[in-house]
RNA sequence: AGGGAUAUGGUGUAACGGCAGCACAACAGAUUUUGGAUCUGUUUGUCUAGGUUCGAAUCCUAGUAUCCCUGCCA
């Protein structure tokens, strides 16, 4: 099976200039769970981005416990992690990590800062350092011990240490910038006094590094290249970044920031999930309804299902909530070719065949295929497994069925009432039991409540007809087994949400985010528990599976993915669990009219298009009087009155376009520095000056120049500083481009993709811009756009 | 509110300024001794309004919506 891979992103956009510009030598990327809780589907794809990134670079990966709390950690949590990831098929070899082991050497870095006074201790309580912080609008103010002595810090720093002051009286901040807009920047606390046990380093520290602190200096440490983490971390990054600058970390990692990824019908907050634990609406962290990874391996979910959902789910640079049915098409691709099918009733009715004889001896043995015909046909070396694994031509793959006088079938493969469409049992009716032949439905026998207790058919021969199959054991063969059918824990795809009525969820994903630990649980989304997630029934299985290895994954034709839980099945009492039911067209089709429990609600409604008609009407931003003053005076001059609105707004376009010159090519100028220039002129990357730029503009107006050529040289110009009417002379860029060069590329363009032109002859007229393009680019942007669309007109039109 | 981030079908994600593609879902048909699988086909989309350009999902301007930041959590 190919490994799933990432898709292409703006993060390997990076790493592949990365590793051209050869920034450096390998890849270098970390997953860095905090051991305070269990691995979940959220983090799947946050590690198989961090770890596949690095594979598909010939990198290599780490895996590191980012343990800087003491509150919460545990040995345990930190091993089910580790677990986990090994069971999901990650080795990361000698690159494990604790941020624990590095406690010694963030000490030392802190120093650093102190005596380059980049760092001081702050003696104020933590109220009084939220007050000085201010707040978004109004800057912080310096705490009284910001001014503190390197000599002074330095002295408390390693007092802190010592332990010679209580929890909370003292901090280490970073010295950066108390009236930055960017919060993060407000001199953020590095280190606490904190008298917790840390699980592994136990009592030896009473300060912790912040994470803001601890975590781009052990990412360093580690030589990583590429830091991903989730997007509400793009404020941190700017801490980051100081850090490496003032501590001289050359080469050093950079942090890039991905969207986090929910699932839909499932809740991925630690919190909520410990809250469905500890409130017992699960049996715990591995109940199989749980998103936790243990959860879905005690379910039966392969490895494999799990990463290959990992990389179909895009990565980007916003919190998206994904479609329940990626997951569940994953988890059931995967299992199609890894399951063999056998038979097992869940709900068993009995059937009793009056014209098979009765008796011990009577039992038939029929030998059954494993596997369906596309299963076998699809196989790449034509050989299917065994449950045992081992790998046998299709004809061997068989197990021995008993047949007898007295089946079980599914309770709900009969109906004395059939709706329309029913291919099942009928009253009178016939049906194919699945590789034993086809029966017709006598007589049913019922209890005083009406159910149908028994039914008795009549074995037909095989030229009887029958619309359907139905599967079934063997009364007195067959193995009684609970069977566990799981559903989603959920009724309503997007639990987290508000929704008044259940229906219309109003739900963004963008609310996902990092838990806040501080502010109360919202226990709404219990409400939306579905009370059918877990239902147990007893029926049968048939007995080939005695001898099959337990973690055996099968299907039960027509009902779904099972195999044994690996909790609670004896070999004297099978437990089968459910990991996922079969598509079921059917059911879809029976519930149009009554939507049945666990069927997926109805689409909601599409939001009423927002009525923007009665709406407002974008104003124009306003403008101070200086500024229409100014608009007022640059429009004199010839600039467009939107063009000069937006430079009057603007002080780096208002500067650049000062020294313009005025006259009938102002117009064009300021329009370039408007839609041309404006960016980089902001980020100060133009090296061009206005005075440049109305020589072209007059060879522009002369008709010497296409447009597509005067803002390609435009844009060379702004980056290199060179005058544009030299490139142009330079390059020869001014020379036009004569009716036999333009018809030859016309030609040549139109040769090069005769599949275009038969589409767009055929009528893909959208193809115009195609080849206008091509021919645009052949000619270096000097053809007239007109005449090449009178040209291409004229080569496509016979 | 100050700063930051984001916006493409039902969902998720692509598209050097030039064919809006892929996956899942949905729908229709074929096939089928699983109402599964498979195959074929179809529907649905560039947040809004202006501008630049022969040509804009992409560049410029304004607006709208949502999320993040103001823990001694990570």
């Amino acid at each position: 099976m190919r490994a799933p891979r990432v898709a292409p992103n703006f993060i390997t956009d990076i790493i592949e200039r990365d590793l051209a510009a050869g920034k450096y030598p390998q890849v270098v990327t970390r997953f860095p769970p905090e051991p305070n809780g269990y691995l979940h589907l959220g983090h799947t794809f946050a590690s198989f981005l961090d770890f596949q990134t690095a594979v598909q670079y010939g990198g290599r990966y780490h895996l590191r416990m980012d343990d800087t709390n003491p509150e919460g950690e545990s040995m345990e949590y930190a091993e089910a992690i580790q677990d986990d990831l090994r069971w999901l098929g990650w080795d990361w070899g000698e690159h494990l990590y604790y941020a624990s082991d590095n406690f010694e050497r963030y000490y030392e870095y802190a120093q650093q800062l102190i005596r380059q006074g980049d760092a001081y201790v702050d003696s104020v309580s933590a109220e009084e350092m939220a007050r000085l912080r201010g707040d978004a609008t109004t800057p912080g103010t310096p705490s009284p011990y910001r001014s503190r002595s390197v000599e002074e810090n330095l002295d408390l720093f390693a007092r802190m240490r010592a332990g010679e002051f209580a929890d909370g009286a003292h901090v280490l901040r970073g010295k950066i910038d108390l009236a930055s807009p960017n919060m993060k920047l407000r001199d953020p606390v590095f280190y606490r006094i904190l008298r917790g046990h840390h699980y592994r380093t136990g009592d030896a520290w009473c300060i912790y590094p912040m994470y803001d602190f601890q975590h781009p200096l052990q990412d360093a440490l580690e030589g990583v290249t590429h830091s991903m983490c989730s997007l509400e971390f793009v404020d941190n990054r700017a801490i980051y970044d100081w850090l490496m600058e003032r501590l001289g970390f050359d080469p050093r990692p950079h942090q890039y920031e991905f969207g986090r990824r929910g699932l839909e019908y499932t809740v991925t907050s630690k919190r909520k999930l410990r809250r469905l634990v500890e409130g017992g609406y699960v049996s715990g962290w591995d109940d199989p309804r749980m998103p936790t990874l243990r959860a879905q391996r005690r379910l039966g979910v392969t490895p494999e299902a799990v990463r290959a959902f990992a990389a179909q789910i895009g990565v980007s640079r916003t919190n998206r909530t994904v479609d329940i049915a990626v997951y569940e098409n994953a988890v059931r691709d995967d299992l199609n070719h890894r399951a063999p099918r056998v038979m097992a009733v869940l709900d068993p009715l009995l059937v009793v065949l009056t014209n098979l004889p009765e008796g011990e001896g009577e039992t038939r043995v029929l030998s059954l295929p494993y596997w369906p015909h596309d299963v076998i046909r699809d196989s790449p070396d034509g050989l299917v497994a065994l449950p045992s694994g081992e790998r046998v031509p299709p004809e061997r793959a068989v197990r021995e069925v008993p047949f007898s006088r007295e089946l079980y079938i599914e309770r709900e493969d009969f109906s004395p009432d059939p709706p329309k469409g029913y291919k099942r049992l009928t009253r009178g009716g016939t049906v194919r039991l699945r590789g034993a032949g086809i029966i017709r439905a006598d007589e049913v026998e019922t209890d005083e409540a009406g159910n149908v207790t028994t039914i008795y058919a009549t074995l037909l021969g095989e030229d009887a007809k029958a619309a359907g199959v139905i599967h079934w054991v063997s009364a007195p063969h067959a193995l009684p087994a609970e069977f566990r059918l799981y559903d989603r824990l959920f009724r309503v795809p997007h639990p987290e949400g508000d929704h008044p009525d259940d229906l219309a969820p109003d739900f963004d994903p963008e609310r996902l985010s990092h838990e806040n630990e501080a502010a109360p649980l919202d226990a709404g989304f219990l409400r939306f528990l579905n009370p059918q997630s877990l239902r147990v029934t007893r029926g049968y299985v048939e007995p080939s599976v005695a001898g099959d290895p337990q973690d055996t994954r099968y299907q039960f034709e027509r009902q779904g993915y099972f195999w044994r839980d690996p909790v609670d099945s004896r070999e004297d009492a099978l437990v089968f669990g459910r990991i996922i039911t079969l598509k079921d067209t059917w059911a879809k089709e029976a519930g149009k009219d009554a939507p049945k429990a666990g069927a997926k609600a109805p689409q909601p409604a599409p939001k009423a298009e927002a009525p923007q008609t009665t709406g407002h009407k974008p104003q124009p931003a306003p403008l101070t009087p200086e500024q229409e003053a100014e608009v007022a005076r640059l429009t004199g001059l010839g600039a467009s009155p939107a063009d000069a609105r937006t430079v009057a707004r603007d002080p780096a376009l208002l500067a650049f376009l000062a020294g313009a010159r005025p006259g009938p090519t102002f117009g064009q100028v300021a329009s370039w520095t408007v839609n041309d220039l404006a960016g980089p002129l902001r980020a100060g990357a133009v090296r061009v000056g206005v005075a440049d730029l109305a020589p072209l503009a007059e060879r522009l107006a002369s008709g010497e120049l296409t447009t597509r050529v005067a803002r390609d040289v435009l844009a060379r110009a702004a980056a290199s500083g060179e005058a544009p009417l030299a490139i142009i002379e330079r390059e020869g860029l001014g020379a036009g481009l004569d009716e036999g060069a333009l018809a030859a590329a016309v030609a040549e363009v139109l040769a090069a993709h005769p599949d275009k032109v038969e589409a767009y002859r055929g009528g893909k007229t959208a193809l115009l811009g195609f080849f206008t393009g091509q021919v645009m680019r052949a000619t270096g942007g000097k053809a007239d756009p007109a005449k090449v669309a009178a040209a291409l007109r004229e080569g496509l039109g016979g």
